[in-house]
RNA sequence: GUGGGUGUAGCUCAACGGUUAGAGCACUGGGUUGUGGCCCCAGAGGCUGUGGGUUCGAGUCCCAUCACUCACCCCA
């Protein structure tokens, strides 16, 4: 029988990897809601249409990397690329702008992008989503950057650098790009396909092109932040005088476009050169208008996303994660003994205590030599004699000191050694 | 979606087109009738990614396919 295997591009988390994700959520809510955004959990799957209006028809996400699929009513539906169209959409229809409490919302979960798979760059791959409703101020632009920086920073995650631009607003972004044009026009048959291409259909981006002929000639090209307006550019010095505050440091990188239409003003990016082709560990922007376009309120918005993939390779180079082992280990000699400690590891799991026992009625060697690769404390004992005087060998594996106790003392011991420990893991 | 590289045991890797595909680590048992790490012995584990083809003979050569990987495209 051929055995089944996972989706190209969709991987298992396995124990070992877990313990990874597990620390990064944990630290990311722990950040997240200090700096007052609320989890919230939206669909993996939307309305086709969401994503369409939301992230830009002529975008590569929605031209060709969706996951787009008819129900069996034939409503047209897809696989969620990002977060952000999603929490827009239950922001309107929830009228959370009423709500007092917050108007900040973080996200963990799951995206799809039909790409080709490559390292730090997957079909399913995870994304931590915050967004922030509500407010233009140059002050939550800082803010929303500066908790991106103690995240990472509280993650440990070190050698990267914080890229911002300002891509203006609709009305000086559109001046801009027929200047951008007409420059590009003017030495058509020196840029690559791609750029020409990109001419016609979304100027701004032959910035990103790699190639260095294309870059050599986009040196001279007017920059989009040279013809901002002049609010924009207020707002945009503001953000850089808050950020220079928070001391959080920055390179402006007027090159810096992202390739979702709906960002407005500020966009940044945390960027590295240790993910192979991948150079972004996360990024986002401020989106105007992107609420009103959705058929809200006309609320300004601002947000990004990390890619917790990314993260999580970045963060493991060099590096093993500890691997969850249990506390105790109870090794039984005889079908009656075994009986006995089968209650017994019962009794030890439910105070909390995590312990492990052989099933299988192995030898005590092979029992030892067991709790000694699960790394455990303490060993507890329990042979025909043991069981006969009501007693039971408590081990110390790290002092090899052995005492034959009766088996409520032995209990009692335990709970003094591991008990606080396992309370301070479950209430942090 | 396009192009290159790689697929052999759970993991890391050997095997000139030629017996029954091997090693280290990990796993199981034993060396000690009831005591871990080191050591020694033994065992188990494979449709050589999958499907075709060439050949007397294919892990090895060819084609397809799937997966991984690198680059392009793009992004988290």
């Amino acid at each position: 029988m051929e055995s089944i295997q996972a989706v190209r591009g969709m991987n298992d988390i396995l124990p070992g990897q877990i313990e990874w994700w597990q620390k990064v959520e944990r630290l990311a809510r722990e950040v997240l809601e200090n700096f007052g955004y609320r989890e919230i959990r939206t669909p993996v799957v939307e309305k086709l249409e969401l994503f369409s209006r939301g992230i830009g028809e002529s975008t590569d996400i929605v031209e060709k990397e969706m996951y787009a699929f008819a129900d069996r009513k034939g409503e047209r539906l897809a696989l969620r690329p990002e977060a952000t169209a999603s929490v827009v959409r239950a922001y309107i229809q929830h009228n959370l702008q009423a709500d007092p409490i917050t108007q900040k919302f973080f996200c963990l979960g799951p995206m799809f992008r039909h790409e080709r798979p490559q390292k730090g760059r997957y079909r399913q791959f995870h994304q931590i989503d915050a967004e922030a409703f509500g407010s233009d101020d140059p002050m939550l632009d800082a803010e929303i950057m500066y908790m991106l920086r103690i995240l990472l920073e509280r993650l440990g995650l070190t050698g990267v650098v914080l890229h911002i631009n300002s891509l203006g607003c609709p009305e000086c972004r559109k001046t801009y790009r027929n200047v951008l044009r007409e420059y590009l026009l003017k030495q058509a048959d020196a840029f690559c396909p791609d750029c020409l291409r990109r001419r016609d259909l979304n100027p701004l981006r032959v910035f990103d092109c790699k190639v260095e002929r294309c870059q050599s000639l986009l040196e001279a090209a007017p920059m989009l932040l040279d013809s901002i307006c002049s609010d924009c550019a207020a707002h945009f010095d503001k953000v850089k005088i808050y950020l220079d505050g928070l001391q959080t440091s920055h390179v402006i990188n007027p090159r810096m476009v992202r390739g979702l239409d709906y960002y407005t003003r500020t966009a940044f990016e945390v960027v590295t050169d240790q993910l192979g082709a991948q150079n972004a560990v996360g990024g986002g922007g401020r989106y105007n208008g992107l609420v009103r376009d959705l058929g809200g309120p006309d609320l300004p918005g601002i947000g990004f996303a990390v890619g917790m993939e990314r993260l999580i390779l970045l963060l493991q180079q060099g590096q093993e994660a500890q691997r969850r082992m249990p506390k105790v280990f109870l090794a039984a000699l005889g079908d009656s003994a075994r009986h006995k400690g089968f209650f017994l590891t019962q009794e030890l799991r439910t105070l909390g205590i995590e312990t492990e026992m052989d099933y299988e009625g192995r030898s005590l060697k092979s029992q030892m030599r067991r709790a000694d690769r699960l790394n455990v404390g303490h060993v507890l004992i329990m042979g025909e004699d043991e069981l006969a005087a009501g007693r039971i060998q408590l081990r110390d594996m790290n002092s090899k000191e052995q005492f034959l106790v009766p088996v409520e003392k032995a209990i009692e011991m335990l709970k003094e050694s591991y008990l606080k420990t396992i309370r301070q893991d479950f209430f942090p």
